[in-house]
DNA sequence: CCTGTGCATTGATGTATGATAAGTAATGCA
DNA sequence: TGCATTACTTATCATACATCAATGCACAGG
């Protein structure tokens, strides 16, 4: 076993709760990466072979639209999996490109991966199950978002959603994700520091 | 068994694969509703404790912001489920309305339902599974298109995608899924008429 | 048959945010 | 150390969409 995967352990053995022997079976089907800032790890038309864990580092997934603008769908660091999950799922060609803003350690799961451990495990099953349901959550919150706060209160709420993401994301994928210009987050965050908005 | 589950009774048996015996098992767990046009099914602060499955009808599902304004988040006609999945699965109170847009007859769907179904038969866990997956990529599509199209691009998403939807949902409620006001949809319609687009 | 109520349309005007361009500051890399 | 590149800011003007107000229509209820 890899000594870099202490996070994607714990993960297992914690989160998931999973047990020694089954631990062991498991650990042998995922395969570990370093991955380059800027360096791509999946791009539209491909089907997403893998779902990514972070060990350290931050990756990002994105679309570009016919003008060829990118629009930030997720930010993943630390202990996140970013993935393509319907591309996955379903075993669809993706849209969305994911790539590595940061220098980073990734996990590398398959969906064998994920039917194995589902059989193998039902507290896995039941962590999957929770996993999902969160994204639908954080998903919806942003559906909300996007149709009812102006961008200032969109910037307000990333902030105070993730503040470690604030300092280490550009400001212009943070606008990205936000839908918004950087020229425009520029102008938001001057307003804030004019209003004595601090974060926290 | 009631002969208005028509639906409901299809959607277990042949969509969730689910055999006669366990089907009479299962049906006794659930109970059905006549809803009347405008009757609030679910407020903010109260927890979802169930789901609705539309047995013919029309529900929605929406949040009201601080100034008052309604941000529609899902319609659901015929077969389809109306929920706050979020408020459900973690027992949290709802930040949704969800209301009948018209006179509806719903197949109420609770919890204690779902677990027993995903106890007694995989393939209920199976098809569960697919339905999250597909909400999942629903919104994500959704997020997508709020990031990145115009107000007209959406709505011809929306044509496209919920023809039958356009026909029975007034504009404004329309113009609320879409983000935008009702006035600015009814320029949107005239300048597409303008162009010549034909829905279809 | 009138009349109230809700929805769609239209026009006038306002505003947040986009587009473009330029400048400044920070960062990397030779 | 310095030059090039990338990030952020600032200024200007442009535009999509919001807001406000008025009107027309349809249909439901007395």
């Amino acid at each position: 076993m890899n000594t870099y995967m202490q996070n994607f352990t714990k993960y297992l053995k914690t989160k998931a709760n999973i047990a020694e022997p089954d631990f062991q079976l498991l650990i042998k089907k995922v395969e570990f990466r370093n991955i380059e800032k800027g360096e791509i790890l999946l791009r539209p038309g491909e089907v997403c072979k893998h779902s990514f864990f972070v060990e350290n580092g931050l990756l990002r997934s994105y679309t570009v639209d016919d003008a060829g603008k990118e629009h930030i769908i997720q930010f993943g660091s630390e202990n996140w999996i970013v993935s393509d999950r319907s591309s996955a799922f379903f075993n669809e060609p993706s849209d969305l490109f994911i790539d590595a803003i940061e220098d980073t350690k990734v996990v590398l799961i398959s969906s064998d991966f994920l039917n194995e451990a589902s059989e193998i495990s039902a507290s896995f099953r039941n962590y999957n199950q929770i996993a999902l349901q969160n994204h639908i959550r954080h998903q919806q919150k942003r559906i909300n978002l996007l149709l009812s706060a102006s961008a200032e209160r969109r910037y307000m709420n990333f902030i105070k959603l993730y503040p470690d993401l604030t300092l280490r994301v550009p400001q212009w994928m943070i606008a990205s994700y936000l839908g918004i210009t950087p020229e425009s987050l520029s102008r938001v965050r001057k307003e804030l520091a004019h209003k004595n908005f601090k974060p926290n």
